[in-house]
DNA sequence: GATGAATGAGTATTCATTCAT
DNA sequence: CATGAATGAATACTCATTCAT
């Protein structure tokens, strides 16, 4: 009987937004953003229409959110403040690493390939990743180059472009490329491509 | 004061109909299959509404055609009847010239990427595409074993990965990721996959 | 080679309108005015959308004339000039002409019922079938009478009502009315109806 | 603040399911089914075009939910469950009962004949029409039988077709055929087909 | 905070009608 | 006379968003 206190409110807005937010995150990544409604939002959630309204300002805006969290949640916890080098079984973990991640965060990937696809839905969306990635890149030039790579550069680009092929084909038909086969597969393709100059 | 002849409507008939299916496939890459509306792909091949109508049944049709006439042009001139062993020679003439459809096709890609990661758009665009990129598929696997790849199957797989990575980068982020330099960036990568046993 | 004369000219317009007619007649009996389209009923006739328009001023002109052929066909030959006194012969005949009437003409009378309803669709139908209607009445009146009938007002509404009524049924339920079965009914409860005082 | 109770929206949604019904019910008796947009409808009972959407799935929806409860009103309410044989009084007064039943519901009925005439509108209200018409001839046939008819079969057609004829005149033209007038004449009609054999 | 009724702008689609040939 | 491409207004229906309770 006794009134909740202010945490108490913050956190049952909190959850009620995350529950929001999941819901969201799985119809768009399966549907796409036109082709979810609020409606089906809510009822997925299983709260009122209008109670999303209490939580975001738009539609659009569940979607800047979600794709913030997902940067947060794929970019962020990527710590690479090694300034220094990768040895080998660093660049292994790291490859791992990142397989987890997309395993953990499939449909934030899902969403993130069709937001890059269509650049319109989100205005800058494509910037953003790119920035995001950024630290990425930086992290394999620098093993590339520490390995000896004649052309960090390039192999920068075949490398990453080997990865991304991947992470699509796992998201877009994971029955083919089942994950787990296919990491070995590109962590060990990478070592054949840096160790051959 | 007499009626135009058969022909002369056939060929009314067929450029119009070239027309929107253009300004649709330009549209539907871009923005998405539910972002646009007949109202703009109208707009755009600067018709009316209705007129599009007289062509197509429907929005979902002029998809229909778009998707078989570009599994056409992607697949269909990819004339892979070599039952015999591809040279090294054969092989780069082959990365180049799927390189060089893309290029060609650029929308078509973007296209078929979004509806790969939308399933519920096209209903069956997903097998179809996976049926007509297995000539492909195979072909990659023999000429790995012509090699003499220990792990033909993982290879097919990272190599195909490599090239549709390289596709999604080149259609989405062109600027960052040239399409002349990826091909041979892409071409060196596979030999050094192959070679290094 | 030589020039067709004004009189084929006149033939063959007459011959397509009504081709024309007979088409829209059967369309709009099934279907309705609202629900049939110029594209079917040309689709129909065999002839183009554009064409139809070259005979009739509008879709609702064809159910104009439609209208006042109908009128013509069902009412007009109805030749009831006999100021005279019908015998019960001639009343019988009376009663047959109309059934056979109804029988040869079952898509107009379709067409009329649906009309009668929905008086929207053609501004003063309605006004005309009673005009048309009336001498109908009056000959039915004044044989009534000529019976000796007390009441010759009201034994004309029912008697009229149940001809309505058998029409309707015949019209809408063939099967379960059928036509020669109602008719000898029909007559039968007339001449009670006329006899019993 | 707080929400409205189940009961509240339940009442809101109840009066305004009726209102639209209501006015969709005059419409498609006046104008047709086909000739009635849902605007129309909308702009009738004072709402907005899309709420019309919130309770009813489609305009055909709306249709067939009148004329369910077209038949509910018309049909229904009319208690047959008259085992036994009907006096000549209850029969008066089955007569005079349905007489009042149109009287009350003339635009069911207006709706009801313009459905029989257009099987195409609602697959298959006519079926349905007459397994619900049904009790009603087989009465119609007993009372007959027992006032000693020699061909009830044909009575209960001959009178049935004067009664629906009776109707359609009522709902037609009722300032030509007023309804109590009709009333009296009709059972008296009856009675005179029935003695005379 | 929570509900769902209500709105209005937008979307795909149809169709009577026009018109160049 | 004849064709069918072209138009534009209308129609059924959807959906993000608002708001009274």
């Amino acid at each position: 009987m006794s009134p909740r206190t202010t945490e108490q409110f913050d956190k049952i807005r909190q959850e009620k937004k995350e529950l929001i937010m999941n819901s969201a995150l799985e119809l768009f990544a399966e549907k796409g953003f036109h082709a979810t409604s609020i409606s089906l939002i809510a009822k997925k959630a299983g709260i009122s229409k209008g109670l999303t309204y209490n939580y975001f300002e738009s539609k659009k805006e569940i979607l800047d959110e979600l794709i913030a969290h997902g940067f947060d949640t794929i970019f962020e916890s990527f710590d690479l403040n090694h300034d220094g080098i990768l040895t080998e079984e660093e660049f292994i973990h790291f490859i791992k690493y990142n397989f987890r991640l997309l395993k953990e965060n499939m449909r934030h990937w899902k969403l993130f390939f069709s937001l890059l696809l269509q650049p319109s839905i989100s205005d800058n969306f494509s910037k953003d990743y790119k920035e995001r990635a950024e630290p990425f890149f930086i992290m394999l030039y620098n093993f590339l180059k520490s390995k000896g790579s004649t052309d960090p550069e390039g192999d920068v680009m075949v490398i990453s472009a080997m990865l991304e092929g991947a992470f699509l084909y796992t998201v877009v038909a994971p029955e083919v490329f089942p994950l787990d086969i296919m990491e070995d597969k590109v962590i060990n393709a990478c070592f054949r491509i840096i160790s051959k100059k």
